[in-house]
DNA sequence: TTGCTGCCCGTTACCGCTAACATAAATCGG
DNA sequence: CCGATTTATGTTAGCGGTAACGGGCAGCAA
């Protein structure tokens, strides 16, 4: 374990490396950084001292002097919700060869959190940020307005962004979903939810079904709500608990595809009939589905996608040559999946 | 949108608020951090001004000039395992209100990007950093013992760490459900797993498990690998490929919960006696099982707690008041759920 | 009054790096 | 063989904060 010669635990420096080559510390930075001209003969040199050193720039001073930081902050609600990694995942793969870097933040689906969180965020001064969600507090909205860095505020598209939007309509999927539950002859409408009400989108989703419920001169016969647990054990908790309050339901909405798929299961182990004698639906096409008895009518929310768009936003690839407040409705696919019957 | 004099768009600095405050940008700063001494009305008066302009500080100066960063690098290889959000929802709870803020980077198994996301972590002076495993490339081992703060790798306590170590010895979980499993009288026992050979932890397992049945004079007498993919549903795809290949098997160990749970819908959908002609088991203890009609058998990785505990060495709140080198190994508890039977 | 203390606030010198400019040596066409 | 480039390196002045220290002023005991 070599160490420099004033303090054996002092943290290297440009001037280290430079001293250690022979040349300024202007010469290493321009090497370190693939930056400029420099002789093939010094850049060797500089590799190498910096290499046998162990050298590890500090991006800190690095980004005050240039002005130029390398971070997107992306703040999302959760990470347990399985839908969130996802999106995550289309951001990182997007970003991979930008140079830019993703950091992430959570909320807990609390806008306080969200605030401080979003403020932290901006006192790095990143050079981009990805936000879930179009509803915000004053203090946070006004934080994204004058962050002077381009904003995608993502998943949902129901209402006014401060910059671009990438999502879809939770209103008009909600909506959709009624439709294609009318169409197949359903009637009697129970719906099964979280109890957080602070999941916006999952609040535009149900006002969306019951208009379209509305439309065909229906309305909800039945709700039930949780809140923590594991999804699946309450999806068939509160399934086993709205079929003993009205046995008479033909059809259950689900909020989220892992408690439906904790009903779809209770359902066939208590022998109902689906889609025949119930019918079945969630929302987000999680790839669990593909592994369950009977494939759960969803819809896709195109996590994966919406993560790549908004990445693509603030790596300035965006296919519109736009500069801002780009739109984006990606559409959601309903799958029928085998738990609504055909017409 | 009110803006300062000289340019609309400029990030606004101390100096704006100090001007707009007419004291020193020392004494904002130190309003602003509460530090020092500052009388009631010009705090009040700068915090007044900070709140009209929309002052958010910029900590990449900040930390340049105080050498110290409030952040705590966490690299981990995967977020859609499941485990890891666990474990980061530890970690972030523990940091919770210690002013410490955890930055996540992923590596998708791959040596070469841990290598380069460490890299990129440690160019940002965290101020410690907690890391899934104990095999690292050279380079990377020397990043870590070169770093000159806190590290904790976690997950795994078989092997050598750098630093602090908390998590769970693989190799004896593997071990102690091998002998367990003999103990209920199962014999002819088949193995199923991720083909992804860079997970160092799923590969102590088995060596373990493989070592438990040694002891009781058996071996594997199948095995089936998988790789992409919705887990569950590969679960019940290779269950059925092992089963018709080797129809004898009475055990089938899973290398993780999710293909275990495919595996336990598919062998209960086909008839199968379970646990008196099959038994099966996993690994992980994910919440998820508890909604399965039945219980699978698993081991739990005790996967929050070992976030809590690496979060607590880092604040400096480890019950041990050890300076480093802290070795922590938690015990995995077996829950023999209903996919074994009881001896 | 003198001197000391504690409170409040300002001044100065960096933190480690990079933009922008300056300089020195090598290359080159006419 | 000279001025004009080109190439390779060094010098200077910050980036936006904070540590450390300094100093004015009020209060107070001697």
């Amino acid at each position: 374990m070599s160490h420099s010669p004033a303090d054996p635990r002092r943290a290297l420096t440009l001037r280290d490396v430079s001293e250690a080559s022979g040349v300024s510390e202007m010469t290493v930075s321009r090497v370190l950084r693939n930056r400029g001209d420099v002789s093939d003969a010094t850049r060797e040199k500089v590799l190498e001292a910096a290499r046998t050193l162990g050298y590890v720039p500090n991006k800190i001073a690095g980004a005050l002097a240039s002005q130029r930081v390398n971070l997107v902050g992306v703040i999302i609600p959760s990470l347990s919700n399985l839908v969130f990694p996802e999106v995550l995942s289309g951001i990182s793969k997007e970003l991979e060869d930008t140079g830019l870097q993703p950091v992430i933040g959570v909320t807990s689906y609390s806008p306080e959190k969200e605030e401080s969180v979003l403020y932290e965020m901006l006192s790095w001064r990143p050079s981009g940020l990805i936000i879930a969600g179009l509803d915000h507090t004053a203090a946070a909205r006004t934080m994204l307005e004058n962050a002077g860095i381009p904003i995608v505020e993502i998943m949902d598209v129901d209402g006014t962004g401060v910059d671009s939007v990438v999502g879809i309509s939770h209103r008009r999927a909600g909506l959709h979903m009624a439709e294609a539950i009318v169409a197949a002859g359903y009637r009697r409408i129970g719906f099964l939810g979280t109890k957080v009400t602070q999941d916006y989108r999952a609040q535009k989703r149900l006002d969306g079904f019951k208009e379209g419920l509305a439309a065909a001169g229906l309305s909800l016969s039945d709700e039930e709500y949780y809140s923590g647990g594991s999804a699946l054990l309450k999806g068939r908790e509160m399934t086993e608990a709205i079929l003993k309050r009205s046995p008479d339901l033909d059809f259950l909405y689900y909020s989220n595809d892992m408690i439906g798929a904790g009903g779809l299961l209770w359902c066939l182990e208590h022998g109902y009939d689906v889609p025949g004698r119930i019918g079945l639906a969630g929302f987000n096409g999680v790839d669990l589905l593909d592994g369950l008895p009977r494939r759960l009518a969803t819809m896709d929310a195109c996590r994966r996608e919406i993560g790549a768009r908004a990445a693509q936003i603030i790596s300035g690839r965006g296919q519109s040559g736009q500069i801002g407040g780009e739109v984006i409705e990606l559409e959601p696919v309903l799958q029928l999946g085998d738990t609504i019957r055909k017409a």
